[in-house]
DNA sequence: GCCTTTGATTGACCCTGATCAATCCACCCC
DNA sequence: GGGGTGGATTGATCAGGGTCAATCAAAGGC
């Protein structure tokens, strides 16, 4: 999951199965919540695609800083490896399930041609999301970056509550702090901004309800109040 | 070029020509400094191989702000499509020489296995260097971020001068503070601190010597003074 | 049911880095 | 050589968000 600007696009973000030429090769993998799927430095010997929870890739600094990289919603692929490691720890934040494929179906074309291209282009795609969270870390505001999150879960994970968009927010407020650039006192106090200037209600602590997705999108762009 | 925790291995990032089963398609392309390779939007045609000269990637939001994604130096490979389009800016800081490559070699497995599988490479290993970039961004404060700079640029692109390394930077000092996430101002003050502490000297605007490279490379990860 | 624990919120205060503004300097062009 | 110009530097001030600390609230254990 990265901060993207919104697209026109809803049904870009909806959840894909791949699709090789072969059955899957492997049967799903099951993570509990606090579950570490991999750790930085681990070999990679599968990719993942979330099916259903979300995980958190997070990277630490010796000094024990930690950046959330991404969070892995259904449809996304984790797990590309960098000279054949992983670089960051992967754990996941409620019940998920998985669909391993073999790394090697990404390095060696031959295996299942129709899979080495889908996981190729997740691979594109993941660089160019990417951008749009360095801008975000690089050049938003502590009230731009919420907004941008919000909207971003709104759209691609918000389900309906009469009328308005309701989000889950399985993760702790100091992942999103990590994943934004804040601290979690920063991103309570958005929080609580955004609910005084009744943008959102605050249903309980892993559920808001959008009440101005306008607002919350101009807010998002760097429109002030 | 991304920010990177400078890796024991200083040759991983010597400048290596993509080498294809087939003889390259195209000649070099040129480019002044200045001139544009390709804007945001632009649809993909080719990837380019930086062979001489250094390229920067920028990204605009709509009220002007703006971020530096890379710098592209020899070696590195820019123009990854997402979607078809390209997803930044792309202008020359030097001149500048590139060695195209037809976008099909990455989407179409036969025409040149062994190409094909380089670019796919390099494309991950974009990843990996790109939550560097995250970290530094979303983590980091103005002084580590500029001595991580510095030390990435020392070990990639560095030449030895007198004992010590000197380090070219061909872009301005906006072009460094939109790549860390700071002003211009900001990027100032702390050269001129650097200096005061006699970490570096600062030959000229374009050039600047590492005369304590330890401790540029201990402020880059975090320790104080 | 009560206590402990852990994360979230709120408050007070401070500091880093942004902003606004004034030079400074290198380079270019007559 | 003398302006002119755009980027770089430096200074003064300000504010956004960090830090430290107190309180609150939900969840779990006994």
């Amino acid at each position: 999951m990265y901060v993207t600007i919104p697209s026109e696009n809803p049904s870009a973000f909806a959840f894909l199965p791949l699709c090789g030429t072969k059955p899957p090769q492997s049967v799903q993998t099951h993570l509990k919540p606090g579950a570490y799927l991999f750790y930085e430095g681990d070999e990679v010997e599968w990719l993942y695609q979330v099916t259903s929870g979300v995980v958190r890739l997070t990277r630490l600094l010796s000094d024990g800083r930690r950046q959330v990289i991404a969070f892995g919603y259904p449809g996304d692929i984790i797990g590309f490896p960098a000279a054949g490691n992983h670089h960051t720890d992967c754990e996941a934040l409620t019940d998920t399930h998985l669909q391993p494929y073999k790394r090697s179906i990404l390095e060696d074309r031959e295996s299942d041609p129709k899979l080495h291209s889908a996981l190729l282009h997740a691979a594109l795609n993941e660089i160019s999301a990417m951008q749009d969270h360095f801008m975000m870390l690089g050049r938003k505001s502590a009230n731009e970056k919420l907004a941008s999150f919000l909207c971003v879960l709104a759209e691609r994970v918000g389900t309906d509550a009469g009328g308005y968009r309701s989000v889950k927010l399985p993760m702790s407020r100091s992942d999103i702090a990590d994943f934004l650039g804040l601290t979690t006192e920063t991103v309570s106090r958005t929080f609580t901004q955004l609910r005084n200037s009744k943008i959102i209600t605050i249903e309980n602590i892993h559920t808001v309800i959008i009440q101005r997705p306008t607002a919350l999108l101009g807010l998002s762009q760097g429109e002030h109040d």
